[in-house]
RNA sequence: GCCGGUGUGGUGGAAUAGGUAGACACAGGAGAUUUAAAAUCUCCCGGUAGCAAUACUGUACCGGUUCGAGUCCGGUCACCGGCACCA
């Protein structure tokens, strides 16, 4: 019979479809649990990717055969589906957002369906679902209950034309990303959260999470904690002007000062300054340049000095002009900082452009050509009073004990992380449940109002203003107060994407619960997950947010552990042929339809696993996907020809056990390119053997996860389905016998002085002198050895033998 | 600039702990089968020299440690990703 790929894949998705035999069963005591995640697609009306089978094949190979070594298995799907796309393309198409998720959920099912996934289908969620989206809401208004949402003047991305706000993403080099028109930043109230009094807890508990390295050090860099300082600075205002530094070992070293543009000293000291309007102006100018153009324009420094008002060096009371300069930003810090040219590189730049003085405060290197900025022990202290003589090393921690002893200062920390701008100016989004009343401020609706609905809009575009489309439904705005009973109005703006994202894998664990977002049996059950595999791209947003959402649940006694995911793994991208990024205007985009069209659902998933290491970015090659065709056709042929005795043929005995901990060992350690190779070997070997179907029977229960379908009809037609059912459900996954993997006989190098002479074939385990013995046969050694006597002799068991030789 | 990652045949990629470099595939070549093609099967396939046995050489580059280095150490180069005036 021929491998006709597309009935057999038909008929046992049909049949999974049926049976559900992959259902997860909250509480069962029985079985170890073991919950699997992958991260839920955006449901964009491309469709499924290939971008998409290489993450999903991995975990469901990782699931299946975790259910067949008897794990409880929780594999769930479900759907990110707020956001920008949708929207836009639903102003475009004048169809509702809702009916647009719809339709292209339906077409992912059906595509997840196809390549023959293992998921809990009756634990779907979708973001946008009102029964979903209601506890989205209930955790938000919990923070704001909290303190941890406030309302805050954020720039936002303003197009100049489309007069409507941006998305960042929706930023192109400058410019509107579809109308080309200047973007500028404009200042706008948006709600926050705040993330950052959770930034110390989400650096120190990477250390108990098996997250790969490059994630924990991705996420510590962006949280960017940093030791330092304030110290305070006199000013002949009267005012104190404190500065952060990690650097106070540099005091001596302080010849000016410099405020942010923004810093509200500068207003304050309006009448003292007499170059006021020349400050103004300077002020004027750095407000009007966008994000972009800061950073292009980095490279020369700019400022003004104020005049009429100086600062007092704490250390040595000499008095030191102030500039503002757009170098220092208010975001980060206290706004203000020290100049210390001498060992500040930026320092340096702008002391050179405005001549000012260059102490050396440290030795080590030539202060008059660039600043010396190591802080290890090359440097000692100079010109620095109390300090000189020290290392950079013993100064910092010395000068932080006497700046505070002194009460000018006192140590700390700051973090890079801002806090997370959770308001956008859109429809399709949650409604953020608050109401604004003129007596009350900001009330919180009542919990058992939740969800909050979004209400029909007639167009989904923003308003002239910038407002949300939702500002527009005076219907809905209009409101009555739920604390005074006053007349009010809803909050318009609604929440970013990544919002339903940070919990949606406590919904799978309750997926139709009406009174929580998930019991506290499922989750006392499931939590935590137990492998989240997901894109580097997610590292600072959305996997950082859902740390911080979880560590918020779990203060508040929802959640029972304080991370969400205890291992995190991360796939290399699909690249085009050609090794560029798939894209349409490329036009090396690979459809999986075609692909599950042309050779079937489990040819795709195998080749998508084989195509390179899953870490790694691969490149997609048409011709190489036929490999992996032949190989189950070769498995099919193999199982056509097997012998009828279901006993295992001795002969093949090494090369099972062999494939057996290889494929056992790869899995778990995401190996799966090699996973496949080791099979392909065993079924070569077992093609050359002749094989039984007992032999048989192994390669089906290893290949499984990774060709499901093929190996459950080969299942049944050699009879194994009628005595226990399933093969997906078998609960037997092959357990190898280290003493089987080894061959009766090996083959072992021959090396004289390290270069190779040949190879023997010996007993395994054979001691040292029958090698050398057997060694000494071998043609090319006896050449090699004329003249020469063995000084030592090395063994390597079971692989090499090394004769050390030198001139008689 | 800072922080990660990667460099191996024509191609994708293998190589627990330093131990036969190139597993497993793709492409290519030769042959078998076939009226023919496809499919399938067998063999070859890093480079140089040689009919061959064989010898030398080879994992980005330079050096080191070791009986032995793709792997460890020091230095250099190239490419990819992230952050970027974070004081």
């Amino acid at each position: 019979m021929k491998y006709d790929f597309t009935a057999i894949e038909q008929k046992w998705q049909q049949k999974w479809l049926e049976t559900k035999p992959f259902t997860a069963v909250t509480g069962d005591e029985s079985r170890e649990k073991f919950f699997g995640l992958i991260e839920f697609p955006y449901p964009s009306a491309q469709g499924l990717h290939v971008g998409h089978a290489r993450p999903f094949t991995a975990m469901d190979i990782i699931c299946r055969k975790k259910r067949m070594q008897g794990y409880n298995v929780l594999f769930p799907i479900g759907y990110d589906a707020f956001g920008l796309p949708t929207e836009n393309y639903a102003i475009k198409t004048h169809t509702h957002p809702a009916k647009v998720t719809h339709d292209n959920v339906a077409n992912f099912r059906k595509q997840l369906h196809m390549l023959g996934y293992s998921f809990d289908w009756d634990r779907e969620v979708n973001t946008t679902d009102p029964g979903y989206y209601k506890w989205t809401q209930w955790s938000f208004l919990q923070m704001f209950k909290k303190g941890l949402a406030y309302k805050a003047s954020m720039p936002v991305n303003w197009c100049t034309r489309c007069k409507i706000v941006l998305a960042n993403e929706e930023v192109v080099e400058g410019v509107c990303e579809r109308c080309g028109g200047e973007v500028i930043r404009k200042e706008k109230s948006q709600w926050m959260l705040a993330i950052t009094k959770y930034a110390d807890r989400l650096i120190d508990d990477l250390d108990d999470v098996d997250f790969i390295n490059r994630v924990k050090i991705q996420q510590r860099n962006w949280i960017g904690r940093s030791e330092g300082t304030e110290v305070n600075f006199g000013t002949t205002a009267g005012d104190t002007m404190t500065v952060y530094t990690t650097r106070c070992d540099t005091l001596f070293g302080v010849t000016y000062m410099v405020l942010s543009p923004e810093h509200p000293f500068l207003e304050k000291w309006k009448e003292r300054i007499a170059n006021w309007d020349e400050v103004a102006a300077y002020r004027e100018e750095a407000a009007h340049k966008s994000d972009f153009e800061r950073s292009e324009l980095n490279k020369e420094k700019t400022g003004v000095r104020l005049m009429g008002v100086n600062a007092v060096n704490p250390a040595n009371q000499k008095e030191i002009p102030i500039y503002v300069s757009d170098y220092v930003l208010l975001s980060y810090g206290t706004g203000a900082v020290m100049g210390v040219p001498g060992h500040d590189q930026r320092d340096w730049e702008f002391a050179t452009k405005f001549s000012l003085p260059i102490i050396e405060v440290v030795r080590g290197g030539d202060v008059s050509k660039e600043a010396f900025t190591l802080k290890d022990d090359t440097g000692i202290m100079v010109n620095s009073g109390f300090l000189n003589g020290l290392t950079v090393k013993e100064a910092i921690p010395t000068m932080k004990k006497w700046v505070t002893e002194q009460g000018i200062g006192h140590p700390k920390t700051n973090f890079k992380l801002r806090d997370w701008v959770f308001s956008r100016q859109r429809y399709w989004g949650e409604p953020i449940p608050l109401v604004n009343c003129p007596k009350c401020g900001w009330v919180p609706l009542p919990e058992e109002q939740l969800p909050l609905l979004l209400p029909e809009v007639d167009s989904y575009e923003v308003t002239d203003t910038g407002e949300s489309p939702l500002a527009k439904m005076t219907d809905w705005v209009n409101t009555t107060c739920p604390k005074c009973g006053g007349a009010a109005q809803r909050e318009t703006d609604t929440m970013p994407q990544w919002a339903g994202s940070s919990w949606y894998f406590l919904r799978y664990m309750d997926p139709h619960n009406e009174n929580a977002l998930a019991s506290k049996e499922a989750l006392e059950y499931w939590s935590p997950v137990d492998w989240y595999n997901g894109g580097m791209e997610h590292t600072t947003l959305h996997l950082l947010y859902s740390r911080f959402w979880h560590k918020f649940l779990y203060d508040i006694g929802v959640v029972p552990t304080k991370e969400p995911y205890a291992k995190r793994t991360s796939h290399g991208m699909i690249l085009g042929e050609g090794g560029e990024k798939m894209s349409k205007s490329r036009g090396n985009v690979v459809n999986p339809n075609d692909i599950v069209a042309q050779y079937g659902a489990d040819t795709m998933r195998l080749y998508i696993m084989f195509v390179g290491d899953f870490e790694q970015a691969a490149t997609w090659s048409p011709d190489a996907v036929k490999g992996s065709k032949r190989f189950l056709d070769r498995v099919w042929n193999l199982a056509e020809s097997a012998g009828e005795s279901d006993a295992v043929t001795p002969a093949n005995e090494p090369i099972i056990h062999k494939t057996i901990k290889k494929v056992t060992e790869d899995i778990d350690n995401l190996k799966l390119n090699t996973a496949i190779a080791a099979q392909m070997t065993m079924v070569n070997e077992l093609s050359a053997n002749g094989c039984t179907r007992g032999d048989l029977r192994y390669l089906l229960l290893l290949l499984n996860p990774f060709a499901p379908h093929i190996t459950e009809e080969l299942w049944e037609t050699l009879g194994f389905a009628k005595k226990s059912g399933k093969l997906c459900c078998q609960a037997e996954w092959p357990v190898f016998d280290q003493s089987k993997t080894v061959a009766a006989t090996v083959d072992m190098a021959v090396q004289v002085n390290g270069k190779l002479k040949g190879s023997i074939s010996v007993p395994a385990d054979s001691l040292e002198a029958d090698v050398v013995k057997a060694a000494l046969e071998v043609d090319k050694v006896g050449k090699a050895l004329e003249g020469m006597q063995i000084v030592k002799t090395i063994l390597v068991k079971n692989r090499l033998v090394n004769l050390i030789v030198k001139p008689q």
